[in-house]
DNA sequence: CTGGGTTGTGCCATCGATGGCACGGCAGAG
DNA sequence: CTCTGCCGTGCCATCGATGGCACAACCCAG
């Protein structure tokens, strides 16, 4: 009827009497408004959809409950979906949200070509984080990957290191890419060796990475790591661990568990989840707001977070 | 028109070249159907919520990535929402997913009376993960607790162990309660002590945890340790490292990054929130399918992982 | 007694997809 | 020539909430 109408939507024609008596039968009657007819109406669904490689991961689990937190702060639901490095699949559930009419969609593009996203931007906004989609111009919010490790290499180089070691993830991801760059600039600025005898870039795991560190051990002597991936650093640390060799400084890109109370504290250049979700689901509501915004790359601050194994001395 | 709807829909009672056409045409406009007008036509919507203290916790990562695996197989899309321990807010995401008419709701409940939800129970069925909501009758998938901590006492005692302490977390938490009562039952079972002396049951996050272990060797001298919750490993394996305190046996429930890479590597009872999340979303599926079913409670099987730190002798 | 303000009510179109029903061609079989 | 499929098409109700529009009671002031 209409008088419900009214009292459901707050219209002032309505006696104070007449609305006690609706909201009365509306307990009774345990009603509760239909938000998806709702939209259906209103054209719009305030939902937004966030689509990340895998929600077991301990930097898209942050993501993501930073993402749910500036969501529900403007009272919008979210639906994951997660692509588990398929591509085929991230099409498949990216076009799922798009016909379930999300008003916006976040998300952490896989590695292959991505043209066929950009007529979905035409009429639901898409805000990439962490990395970019080859193929799309859409906004971005991530961390400058390329300062990030070369301040790494500036930090270990302030304490007199100069055989500073490498080991990174599989160099075919955009990031992981920029992130070997940043340390080969911030090595060659400094006249350090970049030859490549220093560096192990196709470390997918940790047990990769740790046999990558045993091999940088004997060989090469490098008096400081840089870890270029948390995967990376889980594999790093426990092999200085088991084979003695805590004196050899460690940054790791990323913080992990226990990177705290380990002996000495592992420091790390922190990967910011939360305030990239934060920023992105910022990025979205503005792009909502305003349909025509040109798309935008941000880069959240990076800290350097020191807790003695980036400060160990030559 | 109707012959469009035929295509959508697979009716026979359209001839090849006509589909053929229209699926052209379909691909012309980038027509794609809204999922959530169908739904309301339908009455039904395919989407499930899962309601969880936060996704930021490795737990409830990796329940939640369990839950979107099973959930993508019957093409269900899902909402999540967090609680942050806080039961009024978590009573407005419920709500907010029952108007929203998802077919079913997952949760993981906070501490309090839950006896509201019973009528939502009527018309959105619902699956309680990992811990039961007090004054609910719902179905329960999640572990057996108590058994699960006293299998880590049986196992430490098999190795010779009979002074086994105990670090837990806030027992005002059903599940806490559970596992010390667990550790109790089978410390009596073995006519050992179970004055209290040797019980910290009551450290909420890792520092505290870590606290209590070292006024525990200072006083107690135990020979083992169970630790009834990762938070809690998570602050006794460190001391124990940085004490240099390693001949100390340790159980602990749920597993957690670097547990395998420490040395000696931590024995874990495992807290399967992936066999729970893949549990729990069949008994929904299988209540939405028959919706007079009785409400169960399923355990899920716990393994004890042998890494070492729990085989080691007295 | 009348005009104006306040309320309750009924009717109906709209959002997008669906599907029942009926009808009009059109073809091949009998 | 007619009958029986087969197929394309138009019309309309339905799902639940919304809100414009009209109208009928009122009460109160002028």
């Amino acid at each position: 009827m209409r008088t419900a109408s009214r009292v459901l939507n707050d219209d002032a024609r309505v006696a104070d009497l007449t609305r006690q008596r609706v909201q009365d039968v509306i307990r009774d009657l345990s009603f509760t408004p239909d938000s998806m007819a709702r939209s259906l109406r209103a054209g719009t669904d305030a939902t937004i959809g966030i689509v990340v490689e895998s929600v077991d991961d301990p930097f898209f689990s942050k993501l993501v409950a930073a993402v749910e937190l500036a969501a529900s702060e403007s009272e919008r639901p979210v639906l994951i979906a997660s692509t588990r490095r398929d591509a085929d699949r991230e099409r498949a559930v990216v076009e799922q949200l798009v016909r379930r009419r999300v008003s916006g969609l976040l998300l952490a593009p896989t590695a292959g070509d991505h043209s066929w996203l950009q007529p979905i931007l035409a009429h639901t906004p898409v805000v990439l984080v962490d990395r970019p989609a080859p193929g799309l111009a859409a906004d971005l919010v991530g961390v400058d990957d390329r300062a990030a490790t070369a301040s790494a290499v500036d930090h270990l180089a302030s304490y007199g290191h100069r055989r500073i070691a490498y080991v990174g993830d599989d160099p075919g991801i955009p990031t992981s890419r920029a992130r070997l760059a940043g340390y080969r600039e911030a090595m060659a600025a400094r006249g350090l060796d970049v030859s490549g005898d220093l560096i192990r870039a196709d470390c997918p795991d940790p047990a990769s990475a740790a046999a990558a560190t045993a091999t940088l051990l004997a060989e090469q002597a490098p008096t400081a790591i840089v870890s270029g991936a948390t995967r990376c650093s889980l594999g790093v640390v426990p092999l200085l661990h088991s084979e003695k060799r805590t004196d050899v400084a460690v940054v790791g890109f990323g913080d992990f568990t226990m990177a705290d109370t380990l002996e000495p504290g592992i420091t790390v250049i922190d990967h910011p989840a939360d305030a990239i979700g934060t920023e992105a689901v910022h990025r979205l509501t503005a792009r909502l707001a305003q349909r025509d915004l040109p798309a935008l790359t941000i880069h959240v601050p990076v800290h350097l977070i020191r807790r003695g194994s980036g400060e160990l001395p030559v």
